[in-house]
DNA sequence: CTCATTATGAGGAAACTG
DNA sequence: CAGTTTCCTCATAATGAG
């Protein structure tokens, strides 16, 4: 057995082993990198990789058929009662399709035959009077048009269907399709069934906000359409509103009033429409050294765990987006905090958690910070006129070397002091890319290892991987010092150690964080989606702990059975920690700024299924 | 193809001004 | 109080080098 308090103590210092010009070469920092120990596999001997498929469009495309003429055949089933049975079946009746998949060179041909005929079986006995009045086989094909597959484009409109003239009908109909479906596959995956998830889209229309389809889903169980499952505890909770919500939350427009001070507390019962507001400053519950702004709060009933849970994402998201989270994690009202209370770097994140908030203690030594405590060098060559003593917000990629170029030129060409405008304009750019002194008029962005520092990981953690790897792995995780000070209140609580269920894990911010405060981790399931991450805390686990940590891809492939199966093996989690992809909320993204519906944030209702899996599992113990 | 580099504002809230 | 300015942000897509 190791001691977990006393290992790896270098990890708390941060060392310059020289000038800083020094770039060491490239070691490999991990062992056993490719080496997937039994711990790999979960307990049904699944592989980690596994992951279904999205979407039924994209799904049938993994299988082999082509893109056009799945958009085809669902098209001619029509879009309103999608059934992958159906769709199976009206590829099998359609001689021409087969013909084509085995002339069109498709490598698996054979195995894709099998698989069609198999599925052609079962639609002889059991299905076609099912579909038969739905029009869904090749007849309406016939009759509609002369469906010629061997000379199909792939763009055929004649069906009269889309009136879109600019023939992107395709285009439009397999994004409202595939629209639908990863909305349909997301409510499902969360537990409900797929005919109510298709009733609240009809409902509520295809553009509703997932939240608002999930409460329309509830309100129909509540009104006694059906009971379904665990689910249902929620019809009784006021909160969850046993009516209808068919509002958009983050379309708020509503004016709002400002108040300071993080003790206050509002009610977040849904029957407003206010958005979330942050305190000012951004403090948390409370921060160490400092009980004077120390708060007490009371969770709701339904919040109180087991399992704890600790959630984070960043503060700053549209409108309402806050709002719904925290309607989702049982109006717990959020905890906000800058991490530049806590270290060097600004970090604003709220963190809904049901942890204690009493007797918190900070990881020692306490981090720096200022710059220049952090990182005393730069003081040789900061201008006066730079009044930076904190670093923003560290981001997930860098400044270019032409923008140092470009600095460097605008400052050589101006006197000492530079004038007023040229000061601005470096200052402009220093505060967006953190940009720091290293040289006579030469500013430079922050190395891996410096970040890592700032986070509060052990040096190298990161190393190993590409440069543009580290930072982005980096700018996606936690302030380790941060979230360790609200965790620390499970030291007491477990001194035989804790299984921690990781959802989102990244770089293991709160892995890295519990075994600094001493934590011991049992067992870890962790489940993150970029393969660089993953290597990134098995090495680093390898390095430092004697736990099980079992590695999950995808968090779709968490199913409610697979909860369980875990909750029974580990005897429970006592911890269920994450930050869902802020990506579509956060303000630096130009593209897909899409709030807590856009691609990745959606996942967040994983979280909150996940979460909900995990109670009730051990409720059953 | 992969990997690294570079250019690219919007959106929201706080601070400021009159 | 309304209008304006300042400030900040767990990013993505296009491009280029290998």
């Amino acid at each position: 057995m190791v001691d977990w308090t006393s290992d790896n103590d270098d990890s708390d210092k941060f060392e310059w082993e020289s000038d800083g010009e020094a770039e060491p070469s490239s070691a490999p920092a991990f062992r056993n990198l490719d080496a997937a120990g039994p711990s790999t596999l979960d307990s049904n001997g699944w592989a980690n990789e596994e992951a279904p498929p999205t979407s039924l469009v994209e799904g049938y495309v993994l299988m082999g058929f082509p893109k056009e003429m799945v958009l085809k055949g669902i098209k001619e089933i029509g879009n309103t009662e999608i059934n992958q049975f159906h769709f199976i079946v009206f590829l099998c009746l359609c001689p021409p399709v087969l013909t084509r998949l085995l002339l069109s060179g498709h490598s698996d041909a054979n195995a894709l035959l099998e698989l069609l005929l198999t599925y052609k079986t079962l639609g002889d006995d059991a299905a076609v009077g099912n579909c038969s009045t739905s029009g869904c086989f090749p007849q309406s094909v016939e009759d509609d048009d002369d469906f010629d597959f061997e000379n199909w484009d792939g763009d055929d409109d004649a069906d009269g269907r889309e009136p879109n003239p600019d023939s992107s009908g395709d285009e439009d109909f397999l994004r409202e399709m595939s629209e639908k479906d990863n909305k349909i596959k997301s409510l499902v995956d969360m537990g409900f069934r797929e005919d109510e998830a298709n009733m609240a889209i009809t409902r509520c229309g295809m553009d509703a906000a997932l939240s608002v389809l999930v409460d329309s889903v509830y309100a129909s169980q509540a009104a006694g359409d059906c009971h379904y499952g665990n689910l249902s505890d929620y019809e009784v909770t006021g909160s969850w509103g046993g009516r209808k919500r068919a509002r958009l939350m983050e379309e708020s427009k509503k004016k709002r009033k400002r108040y300071g001070g993080a003790a206050q507390r509002r009610p977040l019962d849904g029957s407003h429409e206010e958005p979330m507001p942050l305190p000012n400053p951004m403090v948390g519950f409370n921060l160490p050294n400092d009980r004077l702004r120390s708060v007490t709060r009371r969770l709701p009933q339904q919040a109180i765990g087991p399992p704890f849970f600790y959630y984070e994402n960043v503060a700053l998201a549209p409108k309402g987006v806050w709002a719904t989270i925290s309607r989702f994690l049982y109006d717990i009202e959020p905890e906000f905090v800058d991490s530049k209370h806590l270290c060097a770097a600004a970090r604003k994140r709220g963190y809904i958690h049901n942890l204690p908030i009493e007797n918190r203690f900070p990881l020692l030594p306490l981090p720096p910070k200022t710059i220049f405590e952090a990182f005393p060098h730069y003081k040789k060559w900061w201008p006066s006129w730079d009044p930076r003593r904190q670093l923003n917000c560290l981001q997930t990629s860098m400044s270019s070397a032409k923008l140092t170029e470009r600095i460097q030129c605008a400052l050589a060409s101006s006197g000492n002091p530079p004038p007023k405008s040229v000061q601005k304009y470096v200052m402009d750019e220093c505060r967006k890319w953190n940009l720091v002194w290293v040289g006579k008029n030469k500013v430079a962005h922050l190395e891996p290892d410096e970040v890592e520092y700032l986070l509060g990981f052990p040096r190298d953690h990161t190393r190993g991987v590409g440069k543009t790897e580290r930072f982005k792995s980096l700018g996606n995780s936690f302030q380790v010092d941060t979230v360790a000070y609200h965790l620390s209140v499970l030291k007491d609580m477990y001194p035989n150690g804790v299984n921690v269920l990781s959802l989102f894990t990244g770089i293991g911010g709160g892995e890295v964080a519990l075994h600094r405060l001493g934590i011991h981790m049992r067992a870890v399931v962790s489940v993150e989606i970029g393969e660089v991450n993953r290597r990134i805390l098995r090495g680093w686990w390898d390095q430092t702990q004697t736990g099980t940590l079992i590695e999950i891809a995808d968090v779709k492939s968490l199913t409610d059975d697979r909860i369980a199966t875990f909750v029974r093996r580990f005897g429970g989690f006592d911890l269920v920690i994450g930050g869902s992809p802020c990506n579509n909320l956060a303000g630096s993204n130009r593209h897909h700024r899409d709030g807590l519906e856009g691609e990745q944030s959606a996942l967040f209702y994983h979280y909150f299924r996940i979460v909900d899996a995990v109670k009730s599992a051990m409720g059953r113990m």
